[in-house]
RNA sequence: GCGCCAGUAGCUCAACCGGAUAGAGCAUCAGCCUUCUAAGCUGAGGGUUAGUGGUUCGAGUCCACUCUGGCGUACCA
């Protein structure tokens, strides 16, 4: 709808010049009064040409040359233009997605370009919690959209499994591995306080006795640790239907020299030195707040280096887009790194970061203060097993990834039956009962007689089919995935009540059919919405 | 202290680049199943958009200040 309406401003603009200089919006109107799309350019030109907002609307209609696919244009209100399409204008949409099928909604917009979407990240150092739920659950939705607006996807999770963190984890194990044998130790307070560091421990002992005494933390003690954990939180991230394409060693950043290099890249230009026994770049000079310490005067580097270092592997892996999930606790690191990549040479615009604000988890009441260290949170997998896969997706998904959520366990826990997603989810199996229906009756989908879908609740359907390729490329631009969820919110209403009101089986053939038509192709979107959110769509509930 | 994000109905949240009468869900109340799934539909109540000032044809949206909450402000990641 748009689309089109864009183009006939654009022959109009050819002969009223002033409408190259406005930047008008066109968008679609909150009550249906006003019509399926409006636009605010009179108002906005008003002033510059000293006229009549509704005179300068009638010049502008007047110069608009619409075919069949408008059926009226109205100037309203202060001076706004609507725009009222056909019904034969709007059926096209419930063609294509009959015709399309699981593309519809898809486009090339992008074909040919590669994305990179990094996302949950989280070190292994103890099970995912709710808070890496919001994470995992953008970016892989966000991944979702941006190949169907026609990049090629890579999921990468970026690891470091050598720092301080990981070191205690595995002098955790180890005190938990001599516990369990038996022996007094002295559990650390800053040491990792969860059941799983018991577990892990305990099948040391059941593999290996008490072999591995003398072992150094560091050693059998962290690896295992490292891959009970991974294993761990790969099983969550499956249950979520999420899977990352590469899993990203900080480590090789080492290994293969690229820490060093960029080390002589900053010194060569002169951006960094010494001072108190430390390195330090100088971020003040490259539009960063101020200098930062990279490497420590013990020599190890700061987690800022290897930031730096792995983006450049990205954009020397070449990519055309590359995404970044974090939460809002990591924001102020990435100036920095966007500085000093820029530095380099590289084309920061094709970095876009996604910071999520933070989830506050509430549980009986209380708000639980989340420590991985001190065993204090919710995992993602409890999440999981209370309120489903489905419900934890779509309700990450629901809200704008710069808000902050309450995230209440207890009620997450009863919506069952109450959560939104099963609104969205009814709508598919509803339809695909009746689809099943059909043979019974006689009847086949058919797109021949579409023009026959005149009633208010056909027609808002047909609308809404229209404005799902907008919001997938909305999505796919903006990463905000609650407008998607919206969106099927709205989809899923106006089938229910047109479902009430509109019989298929029962109907005149002709009109029966088309209905089918209608309905299929809304299961169609339903569906294609909800994988984009990698949410199951049910034939039968 | 400074920086970032927020404050909208009882609760959880929307409102696309500033647009027309601020919308949903939940909760509450009143209706609707002999016909394709009632996990549905219809209707009702519920708002000084935290506050004050400003910008303009028009402000929940932009600007300034104040208040409240979250996060950050490391030679932690």
């Amino acid at each position: 709808m748009k689309a089109y309406a864009k183009r006939l401003f654009d022959e109009a603009a050819k002969k009223l010049d002033y409408l190259n200089d406005v930047d008008y919006a066109l968008e679609r109107p909150k009550q249906e009064a006003h019509g399926d799309l409006s636009c605010n350019a009179a108002m906005l030109l008003a002033r510059a040409l000293k006229r009549k907002p509704r005179e300068i609307a009638q010049e502008i209609v007047d110069a608009l040359e619409p075919d069949d696919a408008v059926e009226k244009i109205e100037i309203a209100g202060a001076g706004f233009v609507n725009f009222f399409f056909s019904n034969a204008f709007l059926a096209n949409a419930a063609k294509d997605a009959l015709e399309r099928g699981e593309k519809f909604g898809a486009s090339d917009l992008h074909k040919g370009k590669t994305a990179n979407v990094e996302f949950v990240s989280a070190n292994p150092t103890g099970p995912l919690t709710v808070g890496h739920g919001r994470n995992a659950v953008v970016g892989d939705a966000v991944a979702n959209f941006l190949e169907a607006v026609g990049y090629q996807v890579d999921r990468e999770y970026y690891f470091n499994n050598a720092g301080r963190q990981m070191r205690v984890l595995g002098e955790s194990v180890k005190a938990r591995y001599l516990e369990a044998l038996g022996e007094t130790t002295l559990f650390e307070d800053h040491f990792y306080r969860g059941e799983y560091v018991k577990e892990i421990a305990e099948k040391l002992v059941e593999e290996h006795g008490d072999n591995l005494k003398d072992e150094p933390a560091e050693g059998a003690f962290k690896a295992r640790a490292e891959a009970e954990i991974f294993k761990d939180i790969a099983g969550t991230l499956e249950r979520l239907n999420v899977r990352h394409d590469r899993f990203y060693n900080e480590r090789d950043l080492y290994d293969d020299g690229r820490i060093d290099a960029t080390l002589d890249a900053m010194k060569e230009r002169g951006l960094s030195y010494e001072k108190e026994g430390a390195l330090w770049f100088k971020f003040s000079e490259m539009g960063g707040e101020e200098d930062r310490v990279m490497v420590k005067s013990t020599g190890e580097p700061t987690y800022r280096l290897p930031d730096v270092a792995y983006h450049l592997t990205k954009f020397e892996r070449g990519y055309d887009a590359i995404v970044d999930v974090f939460g809002a606790d990591h924001k102020d690191a990435y100036p920095d790194v966007l500085a000093a990549v820029k530095t380099l040479g590289y084309d920061v615009e094709r970095v876009k970061v996604i910071v999520h604000q933070f989830v506050t988890v509430l549980k009986d009441g209380e708000v639980v203060k989340m420590s991985t260290r001190k065993a204090n949170y919710v995992t993602l997998d409890e999440l999981i097993d209370d309120a489903g896969a489905d419900a934890v997706r779509y309700f990450f998904s629901m809200r704008s990834v710069s808000s902050h959520m309450n995230f209440d366990v207890d009620l997450a826990r009863k919506q069952n039956e109450e959560n939104p997603v099963f609104y969205v989810q009814y709508a598919h199996a509803r339809i695909s009962s009746v689809l099943r229906a059909l043979d019974d009756a006689d009847l086949a989908p058919s797109a021949e007689r579409l023009d026959l879908l005149v009633a208010p609740e056909e027609r808002r359907l047909l609308v809404l089919l229209n404005r799902f390729p907008e919001a997938v490329r909305h999505c796919a631009e903006f990463f905000e995935l609650h407008h998607m969820t919206g969106y099927l919110a709205e989809l899923a209403s106006a089938f229910h009540k047109f479902y009430t009101e509109c019989r298929i089986i029962g109907s005149d053939k002709a009109l029966a059919e088309a209905r089918a038509a209608l309905a299929a192709a809304t299961r169609v979107t339903v569906a294609n919405g909800l994988r984009l959110l990698g949410v199951s769509a049910p034939e039968r509930m």
